[in-house]
DNA sequence: TGTATCCGAAACTACTCAGTTCCGTATATA
DNA sequence: TATATACGGAACTGAGTAGTTTCGGATACA
């Protein structure tokens, strides 16, 4: 999906769940920007095991700068690349972006070993580690950075939603639907809404009001809203 | 932000608080912007009645490009007034934003003039009307267009602040004061949580995942995740 | 009615930045 | 070792924009 073609990329979002590694071995063609089916291949290759490294400096940027103030120079300064090295990569800005986006969904949050404490509020607890805290963090200052630019770009919000919103809805839904399952919660909860509580709560806190999203904020959206929105008991039990 | 009178704009933040009304009658002097205190009033004076269709002309643009895509033309286009006139009145693009943003504070939300309908679920629904909506979505869109401006400039975030998110939390606080008051819900709630529940709800729905935020998705987040929260029954109860 | 000032429109300046081209060097293939 | 190509670096092009200046015309005060 990196280096992607204008057409493609927008008529085939599917595709960017691949990883740029995948196109090395396809695509060891020539200078130019992913074309040319021929088969030459003389010369030196490209190090395409570079990519991620450029793709890492552009979140720096982006998330430092956002996306109208993040420049080509600046990605290509702080990869220690040179411009050209950019462009020969990648046919312009958007499509970096897009695909620097798309490669950060990897990374954390895996779901398939997710913690499984016996508790809906245990499993919500064993989240809240500082390495998932500062991951949300740099992910929050990166859609920040492309807020503005969401609504002019349908390809980059769904990339976005992919790696950024999706995965995280994704862990508390698995998590509450465990609690359903164990009949710990009642079944008729909206579960689909109460998943993204915390994913919004803290998005505001963080965008919108620029506090932090520390360890005490994540607990007690827990336990104060989350678990009496299911109809259980927050850490201390607030009865009249 | 670029652009942003560096000094000025980091030194004496509190200056955002005036609007230009105020100035209008206090600068009645010539034809800079704001400067000179001698005592000329020769000539035509300035037209000052037209500052807030500039700026309204200015969010609009804000909301529709974002800070970064708006240009002072689109602006003096909109408003039908010459691009001079607009750095006649205020001395910058970051300025007349600040501006902007400052005066959309009054137009909605009264804080004296609340419902009051004797339960706290009644009040929430009492907020949410077409007029609300309406005016609650356009400062979203203004938001996503400022977000990536905020990080760089503290004045700005917190003139946001002050008119965008203060005042929206200030009603759900007040109605939720009033329900302690009468005893529906427990004095123990966490009022300043719950009173951020609706408001973040709304600006991830709209901000992040691009969607509506509808008169539907407003009432299923009271009566599913609210009114749970501070321990009351939303309107379909839902226990197991 | 004269005049100082404001007005909208448009031309102009200075600068930034996306994207391109060129260069000398490094490196993988044949 | 010869060749074709990628590399980092730097100069270049072209478009767009913040902010300034200039102009003829409108307007409020004296």
């Amino acid at each position: 999906m990196n280096t992607q073609t204008e057409e493609k990329a927008a008529t085939t979002p599917p595709d960017l769940s691949t990883d740029p590694d995948a196109a090395a071995e396809i695509e060891t063609t020539g200078d130019d920007v992913a074309e040319t089916p021929g088969p030459r291949k003389l010369g030196r290759k490209r190090d395409h095991s570079r990519d991620p490294e450029i793709l890492d400096a552009a979140l720096d940027v982006l998330a430092e700068e956002g996306y109208d103030g993040m420049t080509i120079d600046m990605v290509a300064a702080r990869a220690k690349a040179g411009k050209a090295t950019l462009y020969r990569r990648w046919p312009s800005k958007g499509e970096l972006v897009v695909d620097a986006v798309a490669c950060m969904k990897r990374g954390d949050l895996d779901l398939d070993n997710l913690p499984d404490t016996g508790t809906l509020r245990g499993d919500l607890l064993a989240m809240v580690k500082p390495r998932t805290i500062v991951d949300a963090g740099r992910k929050l200052q990166i859609m920040a950075g492309l807020m503005s630019v969401l609504s002019r770009s349908p390809e980059l919000a769904s990339t976005i939603d992919a790696a950024i919103v999706e995965p995280r809805a994704q862990v508390n839904r698995i998590l509450l639907r465990r609690a359903v399952e164990r009949g710990e919660i009642a079944e008729t909860i909206d579960i689909e809404a109460i998943a993204l509580i915390a994913p919004s709560m803290a998005a505001y806190r963080s965008l919108v009001r620029q506090l932090p999203v520390d360890r005490d904020f994540l607990i007690s959206v827990i336990d104060g809203i989350v678990l009496p929105a299911v109809g259980l008991p927050g850490g201390k039990t607030a009865e009249a």
